[in-house]
DNA sequence: CCGGTTCGTTGAACACGTTCATTGAACATA
DNA sequence: TATGTTCAATGAACGTGTTCAACGAACCGG
């Protein structure tokens, strides 16, 4: 029993181990979200974890699944919040609402943007399937908006609430890719253009026979099954920086 | 003045430094190629190379610099090729071929397509911004076929041959992330669906004016405003793999 | 030709992610 | 209580990407 301000380590090899893992955790969300993925590394999130860089190791297999742990619940947490804010109004409308407070949790993030939708989008298993669920979760819910809005007449009978949600995604982290890599200020916009002139495809009064070609469309795009992406451009200018060699570099 | 098979080595700090230069580039892609990336190291790579790997790294300014200057002009040629075999026909039709000819360069590297996507998606600089205008070149060629169709009356006269552009590299590169990780076997089938379903909103005898509401389009999408992802999903099972620490590491 | 400068190149050293043999406390059993 | 087993944790060691001081040959100017 410690009577000081240091409460006692719990006791038991069970207890010990949780209270080790969420120090850990707590530890490289601290320092990730401090520093950034590359600056921040194993030795220091275990100082700040108290303990040893082998036991970081030892609970996470590398570095990025570590990222993984330490954000992935507040990912989860942004999209409820989201979800459970996309009101009423027209399916575009609540698309755009969700476009925004996705990007809110990349926005607030500047030094850690980039990597975690990089190592998100292409992460190893087990970390593959779990951002795959994720997705797949609010796939469900878009293709539940679309079927809304055919209910409301605002998109044809026989639309596909899949092929919307893969569109919407599509769009969405094409925007995502674009703006981390510094080529377009605002993805928000991007993304409400695109799923505008998507789904003036897909309105009442459009058909599906396009000039006498059968349009085949595959009937689901499983909710396991995502992304497109674009390159993500700067900019058109390719900044020649000719090849000096290491001229320039740290010499 | 060597007799035998071995061609003398350049003489002169240029013609040396030229030699060595592609020399390095040349067993980079060989050494790449041939075990993929992360099992490629510098040091093999060097050895491979006839020099050190000092001086390997002198002349990129890292590993994965080292990788876009090996495999950058095979993506180029690529794209010329692809884009010289576009032919005749539908808009969509010609999309399809596009997407074949640039899918095709992923596919015949099943231990590189992963890490060549990943990396140049989020390239630094200066690689992101050839990346970008590898990219740009790609999508001026998209809105002049865009162009055409509108003359032959396959798309409104008012259509934005850039949206076009914007929305087939949206859906190009989710299918091509999706398909990476394992999640999508035929993104080809993909991007072809949601390109007609696309295209579906820009056909003659479809109005831009929906449902009463404006369709505020911004009238051009940057050719280096790029991208879009969505997140790559594997399978929806979450593959849930409790995490039982390192019980299954390398022990 | 000679001497000073430049620069391509090297390989040892360093930093970081990761591995793994070892330790000692927790745990179980007689 | 004593003893054997288990396992959380450690820290030294390793592999790889990268840095950089140093070397010697190419180069340049007098």
């Amino acid at each position: 029993m410690n009577v000081f301000n240091e409460p006692d380590p719990p006791t038991g090899r069970a207890a010990q181990k949780r209270a080790t893992i969420a120090a850990v955790i707590a530890a490289a969300r601290e320092e990730f979200e401090a520093v950034g993925y590359e600056a921040a590394n194993i030795r220091a999130i275990a100082r700040r974890a108290g303990v040893s860089a082998g036991t970081v190791i030892h609970y996470h297999a590398d570095k990025r699944e570590l990222l993984h742990a330490a954000l992935f619940a507040d990912l989860e947490a942004t999209l409820a919040e989201t979800l459970a804010d996309l009101g009423r109004g027209r399916l575009a409308t609540r698309l755009g609402r969700l476009t925004r407070g996705v990007f809110r949790y990349y926005e607030k993030r500047p030094k850690l943007s980039r990597t975690l939708l990089k190592e998100s989008l292409f992460a190893d298993e087990p970390w593959a399937s779990r951002f795959a669920a994720q997705v797949a979760r609010v796939h469900v819910e878009i293709a539940r908006l679309a079927s809304e809005a055919v209910s409301r007449g605002e998109l044809r009978a026989d639309c596909d609430g899949d092929g919307v949600a893969t569109a919407y995604f599509a769009f969405f982290y094409f925007a995502l890719i674009a703006w981390v890599q510094g080529g377009l200020p605002d993805p928000v916009a991007l993304v409400d253009r695109m799923v505008q002139q998507h789904l003036a495809g897909l309105a009442p009064g459009t058909t599906t026979a396009r000039q006498g070609k059968t349009t085949t469309h595959a009937t689901r795009t499983e909710p396991g099954k995502r992304a497109e992406s674009t390159k993500p451009s700067k900019r058109a200018q390719p900044t020649r920086r000719a090849n000096t060699g290491k001229t320039g570099r740290r010499r």
